[in-house]
DNA sequence: GACACATGGTTGCTTTTTGAAACCATATTG
DNA sequence: CAATATGGTTTCAAAAAGCAACCATGTGTC
């Protein structure tokens, strides 16, 4: 059996994250979902991917609650997928692998893409990571333990 | 032919980023990496997945530049995988993909581990998205335009 | 230095998943 | 009501995941 190991039940946060949207595709179809993108044709059209593997992308996102199906925002008999709230919340995770993106997986000068404040067109800040009392924390500063809840 | 297709020349850096680390066992091999791993054998045991697999991620990840391979600690003749600052640089992706799946991957109750501040031990802020003014953004506060660079 | 055992892989084989293309049902348009 | 667009499903080949067996080198023990 060369199932694909499911992490679902791990209880570090990262492993079950990246079970739900650590895919290429999923993370693809978000990203064009929180720029627009509504329709099945839509998403095909932009990621040029197969027809079937968007399909059970799709279908996994709705059942993960992720996504949702809603009567077309154009009045046909369609459907649309557009974001829940959970699914909005992935916003964050998208402008961490932006910014890091931007920062090492291009060469200086190469087209690309960046995300700005829509209210004045400027480039949004870098994320940073604080502290509890609003210190500037860095890679070395945090440390992971087990919930006590 | 069913090639894996490649995102890798994308101009979005959230596509070159998941080709990069979007990949459950690879975005796994640097939290452990980031919590102290450095052996293969450590690697292997802590996340019980084939030595095959492990081996080409590994591979993967210091040809990427995100670890690098060196003398080991403890003076033995093997080698150690450490992170490079590309690879640290990982960090804010790795608490993003942890906040939202502390928030949305768990039940209430569910034992899971948490991320503190090593100086004080608590838990750290929940990472902010702010425009180049300062002014807090949220979803829907953003949009991506090309680069004019 | 000879031996057993640990470490860090590689190889071979099977099961799953990916991906391209063909096909199909329902909606919409002319 | 025929033609076409939309949103899929089915079929089949190629690639990747996963397990187990094997193997080379390093290390500890006598």
């Amino acid at each position: 059996m060369a199932k694909r190991t499911s992490l679902k039940n791990s209880t570090c946060p990262v492993a079950r994250s990246m079970e739900l949207i650590g895919d290429c595709w999923t993370m693809m179809i978000i990203r064009d979902a929180m720029l627009g993108a509504r329709r099945f044709g839509e998403f095909q059209k932009s990621l040029g991917l197969a027809k079937n593997i968007l399909a059970a992308r799709l279908k996994a996102l709705v059942e993960d609650g992720i996504l949702k199906l809603e009567p077309a925002a154009d009045g046909s008999a369609y459907q649309d997928y557009v974001l829940t709230a959970k699914g909005q919340a992935v916003h964050p995770i998208m402008v961490a692998l932006r910014q890091w993106g931007e920062d090492y997986a291009f060469k200086p000068g190469e087209p690309t893409t960046i995300m700005i404040d829509r209210k004045n067109g400027k480039q949004i800040k870098k994320l940073e990571l604080h502290a509890a009392d609003g210190r500037l924390l860095g890679y070395g500063d945090t440390t992971i333990v087990p919930s006590t809840a």
